[in-house]
Parts: C-alpha cells; sequence; structure tokens
DNA sequence: ACTAAATAGATTGATATCAATAGAAATGGA
DNA sequence: TCCATTTCTATTGATATCAATCTATTTAGT
C-alpha cells in the first residue's frame, strides 16, 4: 500500500519553532503558573487576579465591556464570576437602567483581597520584567497587541 | 465606619496596562480562536494541532518531553489525549523499554488530518505574521520565550 | 536480592475556555 | 402601539488547565 501521505520530519521543526500561537499559548500557560503559585497565597489566580483588578473603578460596569477588555468570551466571563460570587468577593446586581444587563462590583472583602494581593503581583512582575532587555516588555507589549 | 481599604483607580489602570501575564494570556486567547476557527474545518483546534505535530517524529517520544516542550502540565496532555485517541488520530502504547512510560505515534489518519490541516497553518501564520513589522515574529518568540 | 527513593502517568476535583443555543429585555420601524 | 431585530446574559456540552494525590515501575544504595 504505502498511500500514506506524511509531513517531513524538517517540517515538524519549522512549525515548532516558527508558530507564533504555540509561542504565545506555551508562554500563556508558564505565566498563568509562574502567578498562580505567587498568588495562591492572597487566594486567586492570575486570571482572578485581572478580573477583579478591572473591576476595580469608580463606577461598576456591565460584563460585556469586561469581557472585551479581558479578550474573554463572554460566557468565560459568566463563569469566571461565579467562584468569586461564592467567595463574597465579587456582586453581581441586575442594571436599572437595563434589565438584560449585570454590573458588576468588588465587595469590601474582595478590595481588601486585591490589596494583599497587589504588593504580590508587584514583585512577581518586576521578577519578569527584569528577565527581558531593557524597553523589552514595551515592546513585547505591542506585539502582542498587535495580534488582538 | 470607612474602614474598607481601597486601591486607586490610577494603580488599577497601571496594572491593566502594564501587566505582562495578562498580556499574553489576552493574546493567547485572541489566537487561539483565531486558529481555532481556521483549523475547524480541518476539525482540529490550535493545541490538538500543536499537540499533533509534536508527535511527528522519526521515533514515539514519551509523555514527559512532549509536556515539556508544549509548557504543560502531564496531567494536562493526559487529558488532551483522549479527544485524539478516541479519533483514531494518535496511539498511545506502553513503553517496552518502561513499562511506567508511554509512546506516543500518530496514526495514518492522524497524518493525513495533519496534511489537510498544515496549509492552513500556513496561511493563517502568515496573516498574523504580516500584523507585525519586519522581524518583529522572531523579536517576539524571543521575548516569549525568554519569560519561560 | 532487598528496600527506599525517584520517576512516569493516571485519576479526581476545581476552574477556564469557547461554540451553540436559548431566553429576556431593549430598540427601531411601520 | 406592535412586532421584528438586536443586544445582553445564561445554560449546556465539550475540551483545556493545573494541584493534589495515587499507583506502578525503575533505579540506587546496601
Amino acid at each position: 500500500m504505502s498511500n500514506s501521505i506524511e509531513i517531513p520530519f524538517s517540517t515538524t521543526l519549522m512549525v515548532r519553532d516558527t508558530c507564533l500561537c504555540l509561542h504565545v499559548q506555551r508562554a500563556a500557560r508558564a505565566l498563568a503558573r509562574l502567578f498562580d503559585d505567587a498568588l495562591r497565597p492572597a487566594g486567586l489566580t492570575n486570571g482572578q487576579f485581572s478580573l477583579m483588578m478591572s473591576l476595580n473603578r469608580p463606577e461598576p460596569p456591565p460584563m460585556g465591556p469586561v469581557a472585551a477588555l479581558l479578550a474573554m468570551d463572554q460566557t468565560t466571563l459568566t463563569a469566571a464570576l461565579k467562584p468569586l460570587q461564592r467567595k463574597g468577593w465579587v456582586t453581581v446586581m441586575e442594571n436599572p437602567r437595563d434589565r438584560r444587563g449585570r454590573l458588576l462590583s468588588l465587595t469590601t472583602e474582595g478590595k481588601a483581597v486585591l490589596v494583599k494581593a497587589l504588593p504580590i503581583w508587584k514583585s512577581t512582575h518586576a521578577m519578569i520584567d527584569g528577565k527581558l532587555p531593557d524597553g523589552g516588555a514595551e515592546r513585547l507589549r505591542q506585539d502582542l497587541q498587535a495580534l488582538s
């Protein structure tokens, strides 16, 4: 038979070494683990920290803009809010101006958790920032933003 | 009372704008959606494509090195293999040299799926590559690797 | 050979992610 | 006002992710 079509190993190596999607997913997993480990004493994951920090605003935002800011699906946001609500750190209330919508806000306890997490974020971020050359962080942020 | 401690909004904006973890997670989600959409006709997600491509080797690798290459937890790899095994694209066999371990290999059908997916990857990757300035892709890969 | 330590994966439980779909409420046009 | 459309969110089902824990096997020290 021998009618099987194969991709040469050299092509595999090329894809592995160049695929931006793979490189970003890989870095995302590594950074998530790093921040999850660091933030664990505060009781937060990296995603929960980012979400709660994005809720620390003068006015409670609706879900749509928050999901867009985090570049996540709205259904993902709905799910991500559940554990934070259970812990009493986030409040989800009906928007009186538009009863389809919800308004998200931090509770006093939620704000206290963020206060505890902030210095951890600062030191962890400074650590990974130091792994990049001067100006590398800003360059990286711009490159990543260009992909979105 | 007013004993609630708050983080100033300016700090929130600073964290949002500078957090490399958030920027990488955000880009990871956006890129995953982009490649998932593109690869859907081939029946693969971006992660499945990367995993199967990494199995396209002369010798079937054990799980550990594959998980390390993809920077993912070994338990994640175990779970990710399940749907691919069910579809008959990947074979997981006991390593005769070390009966604790497994050897991963693509089936003929799995290789055929990869062949179908490769041109989709190429065009999609060229498209996002074009969003970066000249030399930006290589720079980005190096910056991301420095974080891992 | 025997046994303690190390290693390779699997399982469980919790959260994260998104597509597809459904529901409720607001909006706009007739 | 009425109805079709749009908008905002929730639910379901599938996969992805990791920590904690477990089993089986190999390796190393004796």
